[in-house]
DNA sequence: GCTTGACTTCGAGTGCACTCGAAGGCGCAG
DNA sequence: CTGCGCCTTCGAGTGCACTCGAAGTCAAGC
């Protein structure tokens, strides 16, 4: 059924199962320019997800998670496509995402903090009545 | 202009500049039942922000901040508003948004680590060179 | 008394990222 | 050769949380 005789890459559903992406977001992922490059089909012109093609989505995931817009992910994925020499580019844009990132995670464990400090409240107030 | 003579209260652009949230969001959020209950009106009409209600919108935009939906926000108020005797359903909704935002955090934090990774490759490729 | 500017309500519009449905094709088990 | 299930494309729809514009009101300054 879903066994590989050879090497062949794996289809758009086995794919959605490793990714977490659904079939539909894998091909407007693609359509949007999101992918390095278009994914290869096969000889009925499936898709085939070459290992590569899964790493580029685990990473793509990794972004989108930590809240890179998708136009920007199409950004570095250009830049990718485009091949060597823009390496300080793609840094750029990295470093400025983490940097985001990093500000935000900040931000959000001190809201966390408030709201466990609001928690012992209630937890208080339950306890001594 | 913006001095207050006696104690009444914020206006509406006061408040917006407190929480940082602008008036049109203010008034929408009192719309949904966002807030404990309808913000005091001044001889004009006009929107007055007590210290409880900015104390308030500032726990609803740390809920906010952590991703919890408007709807849940709302059920949140509603409890609050109910008074007392519900306590232990306020709890138990803390709790699960806290759960949910840990996790959340964790995993990106993760993600953030990858994203590092992924940038120290690139300073590497590019100090080597 | 008239302008100014911040306020009001109401309802419609926006942006983002999917998410889904329709309509049809292909290859293989029975 | 027929039905099944998974695949395809295209374009439209959804959900969320704002965000904005229109039209009108009101108090205060000039």
């Amino acid at each position: 059924m879903s066994t590989v005789t050879a090497e062949a890459g794996l289809t758009i559903a086995q794919a959605s199962a490793v990714t977490g992406l659904s079939a539909h977001t894998l091909r407007y992922y693609e359509r949007d320019g999101l992918m390095l490059d278009p994914v290869d089909r096969d000889p009925g012109g499936r898709r085939r997800y070459a290992p590569t093609d899964i790493a580029w989505v685990v990473m793509l995931t990794r972004l989108r998670a930590t809240g890179m817009p998708v136009a920007q992910v199409r950004r570095y994925a250009e830049l990718a496509r485009a091949g060597e020499g823009n390496e300080p580019e793609r840094l750029e844009l990295l470093r400025a995402h983490r940097d985001l990132v990093r500000a935000r995670l900040a931000r959000e464990a001190e809201h966390l903090a408030a709201i466990d400090l609001k928690i012992e409240i209630y937890e208080n107030r339950l306890a001594t009545c």
